[in-house]
DNA sequence: ATGGTGGATCAAATAGTCTT
DNA sequence: AAGACTATTTGATCCACCAT
C-alpha cells in the first residue's frame, strides 16, 4: 500500500461542527459565525496553532464592533505606544482616561469651549521624552487648540503668539489644579516640576546631538 | 517635509474557560 | 491539572488632517 495516498478524514468538533482533514491536516472548515464552509486558510490560527472558530472575514467583523465599542482604550493604547517608541514613561491607563473625560466634561481644558471633538494633549511633547503619556502630563484639549499648540509645550503655548484669543483663564488655572493634583503636588510645585522637566529636556537634547557629531 | 492628532484595519499575543 | 479550545487585548501600520 501506498504511504502517500491521500487520507482524508470527517470530524466534528467540539461543537458539533463539520471539519475536514488530509493527512491529519486541516483542509476544511465550517466558520462557527457565517456558517459557511472555507479553506484552512481562510482562518487565522492563534500563536500556539489553533484556528480560529470564526473565518477571516467574521473575526475581522467582530473585532470592527470590539474596536468601535472600545475607542477609549484604543485611545490609551496609543498614546502609550507612541511613548514607548521614544522611550518616555507610558503607563498611562484608561481608568486615568476616563478620569480626565469626566474632569473635562466636554470642555477643552485650555479654552472651556464645549466640544465633541476632544483631542489628547501631552503638557510636554513626546518627543522631550520626560514625561511621555503619565496621568499627569495628559490633558483634553479642542481642536483648534491641539493645532496651535503641537510642539511646544504648554508654557511654550501659553507665552507665544499661537495661543492668543485661545485661553480662558480659569479653565487654565482649573486644569492646573488637576495636573498638580494628579501629580500630587501643590499647583506651585507642579509648575515647578514642569519647569525642571523643560530643562531635563533640553539636557538630553543636547546630549545627543553632540552624540551625533561625534560619530 | 515634519510633528502633532484621530480612524481603521490586520494579525499576533495573552488571558481565560471548558473537557477530559 | 493539563491541554484543547475561545475570548479579549495589544502592537504595528497605513491613511487623512492641519499648521508651520
Amino acid at each position: 500500500m501506498n504511504t502517500n495516498e491521500k487520507v482524508f478524514e470527517v470530524r466534528t468538533n467540539r461543537l458539533g461542527r463539520f471539519e475536514l482533514y488530509q493527512n491529519g491536516k486541516l483542509v476544511q472548515k465550517v466558520c462557527r459565525t457565517c456558517g459557511k464552509v472555507k479553506l484552512a486558510s481562510e482562518f487565522l490560527r492563534y500563536t500556539q496553532g489553533h484556528y480560529r472558530p470564526d473565518c477571516h472575514e467574521c473575526f475581522n467583523k467582530w473585532q470592527r464592533k470590539y474596536i468601535q465599542e472600545n475607542r477609549d482604550l484604543r485611545t490609551v493604547y496609543r498614546q502609550r505606544n507612541r511613548a514607548r517608541e521614544v522611550g518616555a514613561p507610558d503607563n498611562y491607563n484608561l481608568e486615568d482616561y476616563l478620569e480626565l473625560k469626566a474632569f473635562a466634561n466636554g470642555r477643552c481644558m485650555i479654552s472651556g469651549k464645549k466640544t465633541d471633538n476632544l483631542q489628547v494633549e501631552h503638557v510636554q511633547t513626546l518627543s522631550k521624552r520626560v514625561l511621555g503619556s503619565t496621568k499627569g502630563n495628559i490633558i483634553l484639549v479642542c481642536e483648534e487648540v491641539n493645532q496651535a499648540k503641537r510642539d511646544m509645550s504648554l508654557f511654550e503655548f501659553l507665552q507665544s503668539e499661537r495661543s492668543r484669543g485661545l485661553v480662558d483663564r480659569e479653565q487654565l488655572e482649573r486644569t492646573i489644579r488637576y495636573l498638580a493634583d494628579a501629580n500630587g503636588m501643590t499647583p506651585q510645585e507642579y509648575l515647578d516640576f514642569l519647569y525642571r522637566a523643560e530643562e531635563l529636556a533640553k539636557d538630553i537634547k543636547e546630549f545627543f546631538e553632540n552624540e551625533n557629531k561625534a560619530n
